[in-house]
RNA sequence: GGAGGCGUGGCUGAGUGGUUGAAGGCACCGGUUUCGAAAACCGGCAUUGGGGAAACUCAAUCGUGAGUUCAAAUCUCACCGCCUCCGCCA
């Protein structure tokens, strides 16, 4: 949510950024909402200041007669009080229901473009392999190592489910096990972000297991509540699925002020993650790039304001250090206006080299939302100065399981159909070099 | 799931209808003292919104929401959360 006041004094802006967001706002009416609530706000502000003094006048006079006079008056004060306070309520719910549309105002420096055609490559890294074979498809692959098996999980459980098995879940764990090491190493964080020229204090990230059920009014707070149709809900429990860990741990300290020497605050967490994909039909149907649910390691980062794209830059260049420790070919693109986030200033994907596919492909997202979530959450910090204003959040992917391992699968198959495990996993892999059949 | 108890400021902890936004303590920030520090002493110290150049002032907030009342931290109801015991369970 961005601020009344600095929408009322940058209306413009706010207009230019949700139009370039291709989403409809109608800030003339906002503002003019926002007059009668002040007015209405005032009006029913007096009323009870007047109340407030009569009534001390009360207690503290003596004369019952006089007494008795009051109370009838403040009865009628009472009365009109009322009125006006359902008056106001009903335009405070106008006036919520248009600011919790409003998104958040893309940076300077994202790109502008209609989807995700207009998205940008700001670098790439890494040689794609070369073949002296047709690459397959992770799915095809995984098929005959019976390592995947959606056919199985598709009579159980539906579409876009998978079982994944044997040495790929042993996978699954070396890379988080993997991740995990670099973001609790300050060491490795210090060398990253000097790798990259950021600067930033290089503060271990918190391993978390977050809940995966969420209220449906704090995923309003998250701003992740724009597509209700993305999401399982479960309305007899008055709970919903998250669709990434960002979900519960972003609002893990929401209503809290942080002192601004312990920030910046880093989570990493560890949860499934449950997508509806409703509106995907018959996109990516094969395999497990578009699954339900799929197993993610996200990070989180609660930071001062004038730090926040210093910390996405951290992020990514986190996201870089992964995929280049398992030698994966990516690029880094700049997310355009109409294709990123609802509460994001900024969003820098990564797509990583799927050979079968011939393609890049999303793996990776780091979202700066600014203060947006943290108004909505109330998460504030108090400067060094005693003020106090609204942190910065920024939570990016480190690690989304599926179509990791996709990649790696693509990028390390053999002509025999064999994968080959990246080095660096195999310390967890019992040493194994290749899955085979 | 059953029974009981409890939610007050950064922490702790008083407060069961009347100028209580809330005593005391801790922490924190100034100052006195000291060569310096500690201790002691003095002072300050919640958040949000409105008005005001400012001093200041008005409103709201004692888990959340509704209600009773001239007046609610205090009474009533619902919800949320926490604790203890029993049951069940990975």
């Amino acid at each position: 949510m961005l601020d009344i006041k600095f929408i009322r004094e940058n209306k413009d802006i706010v207009q230019a950024g949700a139009k370039k967001k291709r989403i409809e706002i109608d800030i003339g009416k906002l503002i003019s909402l926002d007059d009668s609530r002040l007015l209405e706000l005032k009006a029913v502000e007096d009323l009870r200041s007047e109340v407030n003094r009569v009534s001390n006048d009360i207690a503290r006079d003596q004369d019952p007669a006089l007494k008795i006079q009051l109370i009838e008056e403040m009865r009628g004060v009472k009365e009109e009080i009322k009125a006006k306070e359902e008056k106001l309520k009903a335009t405070m719910e106008e006036w919520q229901k248009i600011m919790l549309k409003i998104p958040n105002i893309p940076s300077v420096d994202t790109p502008e473009g209609p989807d995700d055609s207009g998205n940008q490559v700001v670098r790439s890294w890494g040689e794609k392999p070369q073949f002296a074979f047709t690459p397959k498809e992770h799915y095809e692959l995984g098929k005959a190592l019976k390592i995947i098996d959606t056919e199985t999980a598709a009579e159980v459980s539906g579409s876009r489910y998978a079982y994944l098995k044997g040495d790929l879940v042993i996978m699954q764990f070396a890379l988080i096990q993997m991740c995990l090491e670099i973001l609790t190493n300050e060491e490795t964080l210090k060398k990253i972000a000097e790798g990259s020229n950021i600067s930033v204090i290089p503060t271990s990230f918190m391993p978390v297991v977050p809940p995966v059920f969420i209220r449906p009014i704090v995923q309003v707070k998250m701003a992740r509540f724009m597509t209700p149709e993305e999401h399982y809900m479960f309305p007899n429990d008055d709970l919903m699925l998250i669709g990434s860990a960002e979900h519960t741990l972003g609002s893990m300290h929401m209503g809290k002020i942080f002192e601004e020497k312990d920030l910046p605050i880093r989570y990493a967490g560890y949860s499934t993650a449950f997508r509806r994909e409703a509106g995907a039909a018959g996109k990516d149907t094969n395999g497990i790039l578009r699954q339900h649910q799929f197993d993610k390691l996200e990070m989180e980062v609660f930071s001062l304001p004038e730090n926040s794209m210093q910390e996405q830059n951290f992020l990514v260049a986190i996201q870089e250090y992964v995929l280049q420790t398992l030698k994966l070919p990516y690029q880094v693109v700049a997310v355009c206006t109409g294709d990123m986030g609802f509460p994001d200033s900024r969003q820098i994907d990564i797509e990583t080299w799927m050979p079968g596919q011939n393609k890049y492909r999303e793996t990776h997202s780091a979202d700066s939302t600014g203060g947006f979530q943290a108004r909505r959450l109330n998460t504030r910090v108090r400067r060094s100065d005693g003020k106090i204003e609204h942190v910065h959040m920024n939570d990016a992917t480190v690690i989304a399981i599926g179509r990791t391992l996709i990649a790696i699968i693509e990028n390390y198959q053999q002509a025999d159909g064999s994968i080959k495990i990246p080095e660096v996993l195999r310390k967890y892999m019992g040493g194994k070099e290749f899955i085979t059949k």
